[in-house]
DNA sequence: TTAGATGCAAATAGTTTGCATTTGT
DNA sequence: ACAAATGCAAACTATTTGCATCTAA
């Protein structure tokens, strides 16, 4: 197992978890593929990549990575299968078709403020957020009769 | 069906949708557990209130309010079920404890202007957002040693 | 050394489909 | 009247489980 550390993946060992070379083949997949990932993107790339990892194992990875808020599942276009998206620096952001479930992602928020606020409101600890828009693109706009 | 409409109710049919029994019923169920809900809960609740109504109707109507961004699915604490939210003038918040999942509601994100800077530069046209924000609670905080 | 994590394959849930029938407009 | 939506039950698909084995620390 011979693959560099992320900063997330020395987060991973920090928190008491073992670096093992199942957690960090998942890992690296969702980083590389930096941005939305299915679990079904993440399986067939291990599958491809590592074979040798079982699918529980990937369900499990992406279970851990979740309470760790470095990934954050949310629903793109399918109800059935969650989309995970990384939380880069604790943060994600991006608009949704909700016609032809286009992903249009965007950077700045400036939450930073409300961050801190609520923090002091509810006494609790923020680690991340995510923010989603809902409407429909220009393309859908221009074509769409209805 | 004799059922008051709400608002949602009257948009459904401006889309130009149907107002049949069994989109009436979800609505009318979602509007009143108002808050979250998952797909079991709503399927339990039809069962009850009208059991002819089929479970594929559930999971179609859930579908159409999705898409309408009546509501919104999200991962709360279960990674296979959605938990449905409800947007209520088009956007949501709250505060997720990433340790035992108890989610905080929060009224205001100030999110007006960004969602008109938004819509000018990448030339959408939004109908709502949700916003999360991700940690651990007083609670979590104070009993958990690590 | 050993608790924690894995891989496997079978079991479980949750959701969708196809189609004849019904219903809102 | 008729397109749209429904209910049903079977088919699917995604995820989880139990457990013997392995491995990172």
């Amino acid at each position: 197992m011979a693959q560099q550390l992320s900063t997330r993946a020395q987060r991973l060992r920090d928190s008491g978890y073992k670096l093992t070379n199942a957690r960090l083949t998942v890992l690296n997949i969702i980083e590389t593929q930096d941005g939305h990932v299915t679990s079904a993107d993440v399986l067939d790339e291990t599958e491809r990549v590592a074979p040798e990892i079982g699918r529980a194992s990937v369900f499990r990875a992406l279970d851990l990575f979740t309470r760790l808020s470095i990934i954050r599942p949310t629903y793109i276009n399918d109800m059935t299968t969650p989309t995970y998206v990384l939380l880069p620096d604790g943060h994600h952001h991006h608009i949704i078709c909700t016609n032809c479930d286009r992903v249009i992602e965007f950077e700045d928020c400036h939450l930073e403020k409300l961050e801190r606020d609520l923090e002091n409101q509810f006494q609790v600890h923020l680690t991340g957020h995510l923010l989603e828009f809902y409407g429909t693109c220009d393309m859908c706009a221009s074509e769409h009769p209805e």
